[in-house]
DNA sequence: GTCTATACATCGATAGAC
DNA sequence: GTCTATCGATGTATAGAC
């Protein structure tokens, strides 16, 4: 793959995600993305055949950090700095992802109608790891006795809601757009609500 | 307007609602509407005049049961009770209206495009009335000092979740559909960490 | 590898008969 | 008030010159 090649597919992605994430796939026209990426049309159909396949490409440029976001999840063994890190991560990817984020999950909305099924497979992987780690801090008297699928479920959408409905969020707040310290809330706010509200408990040697 | 026309509309209005769920604005056919609802494709625009006004009744429509959501908030004087009515009652939209949820979620998403100027008015006022609740509650000490806009968030995102990203959650939950417990379940934890995580008093007097 | 000009398909919308 | 048949706009995709 040339050096012309590799540049101009990062564009037209970078472009792509960015109308995909403001219109949703059937109302962005491939027009739109070209203009955005300034190059002309017909070169989105050289470098990546369709509209499906450029979205397809998108969403798998999405998956790498999405997948990473789990991380402090995996790392520490300490279900506090767990769970605290794990939100923190998912609402830095609502922070620095947003296009990604919410081309994810109008894809999710809507039944995952175009994702691979080898990401499908990767992401209920994860909850499946996720669920069970959760599961084994409850049965070791770390935290209370929850549904982890739920607690899951809460986690996700209080941190994504910062990425998906960033309108709604940044109206109520009366802001042009969120700035760190609104982040930084939602992650004391959220943290509180899982660390207490689940009565999370530090490893007792640590 | 006469009863046939009253019953029509209905017909077209409720099948539109699902359509639009399920596929978005831009992606959902004016045929597929008229084939769900058994009626020829014309009398869709002999009733509603075009595939946007048609997109807009069906935003209206949902708007009462969103706003009749609160009422809890409103009703009752103790913030435990209040809270956790609230939760249920937003989980209850979820559950009883997944079309109308799904539909304002994809609004909202994309920056309220359609959404008319009154109904985001409502919606502000609402939000206004909301915060300020909870920011007496606070300042009476009947709860700990969180931010009551991100509260909010967190509220809204973790119980229309289980409409808006209903394919992930049954997914994750290897069932084909959500059931009353999985409902109850979530009303369970979503309070708890509410009530518990943010330290929620009842009222002394009651 | 790049781009102008255009073919072709897909709907939204309506004319006009009943 | 209902519906068949069809128009016309929009937007995906490509042919073919450079």
């Amino acid at each position: 793959m040339s050096r012309i090649r590799a540049k101009n597919e990062e564009i037209i992605i970078k472009a792509a995600s960015r109308v995909f994430a403001e219109h949703g796939y059937a109302a962005t026209k491939t027009a739109a993305i070209a203009e955005l990426a300034q190059l002309p049309k017909p070169n989105i159909y050289y470098y990546f055949g369709s509209k499906e396949k450029l979205y397809r490409a998108v969403l798998e440029s999405v998956v790498e950090p999405l997948l990473a976001a789990s991380a402090p999840f995996i790392e520490y063994q300490d279900p506090v700095e767990a769970l605290t890190g794990y939100i923190k991560s998912k609402l830095s990817i609502s922070k620095h992802y947003p296009y990604a984020s919410k081309v994810f999950a109008n894809e999710i909305m809507h039944g995952a109608p175009h994702l691979p099924a080898d990401i499908i497979a990767q992401l209920a992987e994860q909850t499946r790891t996720l669920s069970s780690k959760l599961k084994d801090w409850i049965a070791r008297d770390l935290m209370a006795d929850i549904d982890a699928h739920h607690l899951l479920f809460a986690i996700w959408s209080a941190t994504q809601t910062y990425a998906d409905f960033n309108w709604q969020i940044t109206q109520a707040l009366g802001k042009e757009e969120l700035e760190d310290t609104d982040f930084e809330r939602a992650a004391e706010l959220i943290t509180r609500m899982v660390i207490t509200g689940c009565a999370v408990k530090s490893l007792p040697n640590s």
